[in-house]
RNA sequence: UGGUUCGUAACUCAAUUGGUUUCAGAGUAUCGGUCUUUUACACCGGGAGUUGUGAGUUCGAGUCUCACCGGGCCAACCA
């Protein structure tokens, strides 16, 4: 870190040896009893229940000072808001002796800086609710200003900070000045505890399953990779932990769910981020039907929850997650947008379609991964209220049951939202012949140049030999969704420490 | 990785086609002074910037050119 100190942290450093110099420590380490926060003053405050308020001690950070002479107005920020103090030079200092307020109140506090206080709760001339100051207790002396932000009653803000970097790289100080942002996260762990609520109460079972794994499955990515030193081998951050909870089903857990971090070594933009969140959950005895019902009900429990009905203003777009949801075959999707049915067609018609419109393709492509491109780059962003995508090709998912009725597709479904993919799902394939020979299929597409074709796990195998029962699986992108139902245009929005480039000091 | 755009005080922004004006301005913050209160900004006064870094063009560069550093946006990859 730079020593080149700016004029206003050389000026805090030196206020900070003053304090220590006049006997009061600037960091202590006793613990500060705090009887009320900002808000619960506030929401109870009034004439007839100021009796409970007598005796009040708040803290928190100091975002505002009013030096009125005499008399100081300190507006502090606790978890819960601001709130004001009403800071007498007589009150704090009863006695002869007016240096405490002189010195500590008048000159040696600092916007930012934490402090505690005790007192009674009052309403001001001007009508607000604050505490009338008896005891003030620096609790952290901060060395370092923080952006300023002035904001009018309505809570507008002028010369806000909006600098994505200042804001991502320093969410600490991103947290502190701007409000909203704090909400954005609490409402993220909102989501987060009802999705949980809702699937505890359905009787599934939250697990944990490894994050360092011998071999990348359940998703087709390029992996980071890593190394353990004891065992001089290379171990990969899981891209997905499918193929680990399905092992869980096999074991006899009728119902398994995990908030899974995973890691995939690929681009970052405004819907990517290095490691990001799937929720995944894989029930036996179902298929992709069920999912669908489960999955539109779980929908509308979050919106409702979260924003008290099912409507949700996304951008410009109001969307409703009003269940049922509306559903179409891929196929279907595809003919919809581009007036062409591709059902019949092979790897070379699709690749000729694909350059008739446009669309890159290649010859390493399969006509899994072409059909892929084609709803991609011809559908997927048309699909702005909820649709689930349903019956896709065989080819293009190595881990689906194949269809019962429809020959050359599988039982899978993509939930589309405001033209993304939040949610991806399958009966699961527990043939372990037919899963050992999609495995050998993705080989051979590997052999001809695709880098993202799955990796063959024998364990895997090996579990399905033993038997699974039916069961169908889902992923649901949760960074994705809190950004639908937060209504935030970046991931960067919906995760605390966003990846950046690491910063040089 | 490619295209485009931005980088001026702690923060938000100015600086007319490269130019006479002073030393690159203003508000907040900061420092000093006055007051028992302002609803973003009481009153008076002061200090603070090697204009991202480095080179170049020019009589003259915050402004033009190039390289580098760090961002944003778009595209490619992907969820």
């Amino acid at each position: 870190m730079s020593t080149n100190y700016s004029e206003q942290e050389l000026i805090r450093r030196q206020k900070m040896e003053a304090i220590k110099a006049s006997g009061i420590n600037p960091y202590p380490a006793a613990a500060f009893p705090i009887s009320h926060h900002s808000a619960d003053i506030k929401a109870a405050f009034n004439d007839d229940t100021k009796e409970a308020f007598a005796a009040v001690s708040v803290a928190g950070r100091i975002m505002s000072i009013n030096d009125k002479g005499k008399v100081f107005f300190i507006k502090i920020q606790d978890d819960k808001g601001l709130f004001q103090l009403y800071v007498k030079r007589d009150d704090i200092c009863p006695g002869e002796d007016k240096t405490l307020f002189d010195e500590l109140v008048k000159h040696w506090l600092d916007l930012g800086d934490f402090i505690g206080a005790s007192g009674y709760v009052f309403i001001t001339k001007t009508g607000e609710t604050s505490l009338h100051t008896q005891r003030i207790t620096l609790l952290s002396k901060s060395l370092k200003p923080l952006p300023v932000v002035k904001r009018d009653e309505a809570g507008n803000a002028f010369d806000e900070v909006t600098d994505p970097e200042f804001r991502y790289r320093q969410r600490y100080a991103d947290l502190v000045i701007n409000p909203d942002v704090k909400k954005v996260f609490a409402q993220r762990t909102q989501i987060i505890n009802s999705i949980r609520t809702f699937l505890n109460q359905q009787g599934a079972l939250e697990v944990e399953t490894p994050v360092l794994q011998a071999i990348p499955g359940g998703a087709a990515a390029r992996p980071f990779i890593t190394h353990h030193n004891a065992l001089d081998v290379p171990f990969y951050l899981r891209i997905a932990n499918e193929l680990y909870l399905k092992r869980l089903v096999v074991g006899g857990f009728d119902w398994v769910y995990e908030f899974s971090r995973n890691f995939r070594n690929e681009g970052m933009d405004r819907t990517h981020n290095p490691e990001f969140t799937i929720l995944e959950w894989y029930t036996a005895y179902k298929d992709y039907f069920w999912m669908m019902e489960i999955t539109e009900q779980l929908f509308e429990r979050l919106a409702v929850e979260l924003h008290g009905h099912t409507d949700v203003q996304v951008d410009h777009e109001k969307i409703s997650f009003k269940a049922p949801f509306k559903r179409i075959t891929i196929y279907d999707a595809i003919q919809e947008h581009t007036g062409i049915d591709i059902s019949l067609m092979d790897e070379a018609a699709l690749l000729e379609l694909c350059n008739q419109l446009h669309i890159e393709a290649n010859n390493t492509m399969g006509r899994g991964k072409l059909i892929d491109q084609l709803f991609g780059e011809a559908c997927e962003k048309k699909y702005i209220q909820p649709t689930f995508i349903i019956d896709y090709p065989e080819e293009m998912s190595p881990l689906t049951k194949k269809h019962r009725s429809k020959p050359g597709l599988v039982e899978r479904f993509e939930l589309m939202i405001n033209g993304k993919e939040i949610a991806n799902a399958y009966s699961e394939l527990n043939d372990p012949i037919d899963q050992r020979n999609r495995f050998e299929a993705q080989m051979k597409l590997m052999e001809r140049g695709d880098d993202e074709a799955m990796f063959i796990d024998h364990d895997f195998l090996r579990a399905l030999e033993y038997g699974m029962p039916p069961t169908s699986g889902i992923g649901i992108g949760i960074d994705r969704l809190c950004m639908l139902l937060l209504n935030q245009p970046s991931i960067q929005d919906v995760l605390l420490f966003p990846q950046m480039r690491p910063e040089k000091f």
